[in-house]
DNA sequence: TCCAGTCAAGGGTTC
DNA sequence: GAACCCTTGACTGGA
């Protein structure tokens, strides 16, 4: 079991997702961001590593324009050693990485252009866990997508265009249960139809659900992830703000909240993100919760 | 230097 | 049909 956390690290002085307006583009400032980007990440994982927590989401700003016609910069040659060498820290220490495109990458709008930029996004970002040397088990999680007022044909043209993508892309894609669309009922369709895997989101199911127990939920999702070539299930964790809207993620982790879920897990093996507002600072806590239970092996040493 | 407005991209909800 | 929300940090330009 690996605890992380996603994008944002608040206790560097860093970040992996420093850009620029798309009005200000050039070469330059793309060889000098990624260059920053690639950096900070390094520093992040080595904090990473210190602190035990062996999961992480690569935020999608690494590269500015990363998927986008105007960005020209040959930055997967250019930064091929860097590339190669966050790869190589990543597997080195165990770790596992992850994208989360965001919720302009639409695989089942009846948009074909939405669909085209959608599926070049996903090139983008499979493409450097690709440089980074990283196995099937570095997955890209998207969502199903919008209704459109019909949700068999919704699901019909998202299948239709996984069928499309290029293997590089379909061997990392998994798609996870959202809070108000598509449950994991409609993703386990998805799974059933094409193989792919179903990432499980603890609060979103709380949210949108067929009624089914949280345990049963997990092991429904668990049981789609193939364990050699995709590695252990991943699941995003969180819990309901208290007082805010439903849905609302909570600013720091509730930890009998988080023991509960633990216990719904009920041995699974599982890698947890913990989508909580205070990044890191929860994702101690989860670790120390994990150790505690004798569920997380204790930090190593540190290599930097 | 600070701060409010804005930023490539989509879809759903509310009014 | 327009406005606004999600979610969010970082950039930008004016004060």
């Amino acid at each position: 079991m690996r605890i992380g956390y996603p994008c944002v690290n608040e206790s560097l002085d860093c970040t992996t997702a420093s850009t620029f307006r798309l009005a200000s583009y050039s070469d330059e400032r793309v060889e000098q961001t990624v260059r920053n980007n690639l950096a900070c990440l390094l520093r992040i994982l080595q904090y990473n590593v210190q602190h035990n927590l062996r999961f992480f989401r690569i935020g999608s700003n690494l590269v500015p324009f990363g998927s986008h016609p105007i960005n020209t910069f040959p930055w997967q040659t250019h930064f091929a050693a860097e590339f190669r060498a966050i790869g190589d820290y990543i597997k080195a220490h165990d770790m596992r990485v992850s994208f989360h495109p965001d919720q302009f990458v639409v695989l089942n709008s009846p948009d074909a252009g939405i669909v085209q930029r959608s599926v070049q996004e996903l090139v983008y970002q499979g493409s450097m866990l690709d440089l980074m040397g990283l196995d099937g088990t570095a997955k890209l999680q998207i969502h199903a997508g919008g209704l459109y007022g019909d949700r068999e044909s919704a699901l019909t043209r998202w299948i239709a265009t996984y069928k499309t993508l290029p293997d590089a892309v379909k061997r990392r894609l998994v798609v996870e249960n959202d809070d108000r669309l598509y449950s994991l009922q409609d993703c386990l369709r998805l799974f059933d139809a094409v193989g792919v895997p179903v990432l499980f989101d603890n609060f979103h199911h709380e949210c949108l659900n067929s009624g089914e127990p949280m345990s049963m939920a997990v092991q429904l999702a668990a049981a789609t992830w193939h364990p050699t070539h995709d590695g252990p299930l991943m699941i995003d964790y969180s819990s309901q703000a208290l007082g805010e809207r439903k849905g609302k993620h909570t600013n720091t982790m509730q930890e009998d909240l988080f023991r509960s879920f633990l216990e719904d897990l009920r041995g699974i093996d599982a890698d947890i993100m913990l989508e909580i507002k205070d990044k890191e600072a929860s994702a101690h806590r989860a670790c120390a919760i994990l150790t505690d239970l004798g569920r997380l092996a204790p930090v190593s040493t540190p290599a930097l």
